[in-house]
DNA sequence: CAAATTTTTGTTATATTATAACAATGTTGA
DNA sequence: TCAACATTGTTATAATATAACAAAAATTTG
């Protein structure tokens, strides 16, 4: 089994975290675009935990760090961040996930754990062209794949 | 190119109505669950097009024909005809299409033109499971699958 | 550097989507 | 017919998301 998906048990979430803002400061310094303040705690409020986090529970984080911003101000810095690839929307929940990965092939597949709430992901991109090349068949010329899995996690199933 | 996932120009959409509807009563007999008065309106409403409609604007398709229920209760008959696979719930738009099949071999994959609106269907069984079996690999048991694609349809890229 | 321009954020209000709780009605089967 | 269950109605509210415009901060330009 591949471990690299999900976060387990002796998951060091703190390096974790350090290392996904790293990162997503790298990414927009290159990209030219601005990781403000606002946008950078919005980010790490999502990047807080595995889970599916909603915009309302974000500023609930945010509060208990004594900032608390108006929800336009969230759903923009969430805009922000899905532009950026720095966090997904998961369109099943109506909440949102920071991506652990560096970059995507194409668009993220999620799996999303209905035990304890874990989402992950993986590129599947040899999946969802196949995906694609059967749209096609259809007529229909895709550009975008929502692609949501929801199951149940190895530590969920005991098999870790 | 294959023509039967999406209704084209010369689609007579009352016989195709006509049909979803006979087709639906079938299978809610055959299943033993009662499609109601109520439950068939929304069904009627949702089956009005091939287009992503919203629940409140199932109920004002619905006030045009003289009945205007609350949300709760297109709520509720969306509710059923989703568990009984008459409509499915597009998850990335927050708004639902009626299927078109007659039976899904498993998770329903649509396609959303951007252009013209359009929702189609097709099974995609073999591409699903590849998906799933990937998912196996990083221990992740899938269950249910949210597959939605965006782009254009045929008919709107001059393809027809 | 200062003024002009653009981007970002704040503020206030509201739109859109979805559900809770309980009463009333309809259906089924003994 | 009555009891049990399923469905719908009624009222209220929760949860998610955006609009419009003002203020502030950053960037560009002269």
């Amino acid at each position: 089994m591949l471990t690299d998906a999900f976060p387990f048990t002796r998951h060091d979430h703190a390096r974790c975290l350090k290392r996904l803002l790293g990162r997503a400061d790298e990414m927009c310094a290159r990209a030219g675009v601005r990781l403000t303040k606002l946008r950078r705690a919005v980010l790490r409020a999502v990047a807080g935990s595995h889970r599916a986090i909603g915009a309302y529970d974000i500023i609930d984080a945010m509060e208990r760090d004594g900032q608390k911003p108006a929800p336009i101000s969230v759903y923009r810095a969430l805009d922000f961040l899905v532009t950026q690839g720095l966090v997904h929307k998961i369109e099943s929940r109506n909440a949102f996930v920071a991506c652990c990965h560096g970059e995507h092939a194409g668009d993220a597949v999620l799996m999303i754990c209905e035990d304890c709430g874990v989402v992950a992901e993986m590129d599947a991109g040899a999946e969802l062209t196949a995906l694609n090349a059967r749209a096609e068949r259809h007529g229909f010329h895709a550009r975008h794949a929502v692609t949501e899995l929801s199951g149940i996690c190895g530590a969920c199933c005991g098999d870790v």
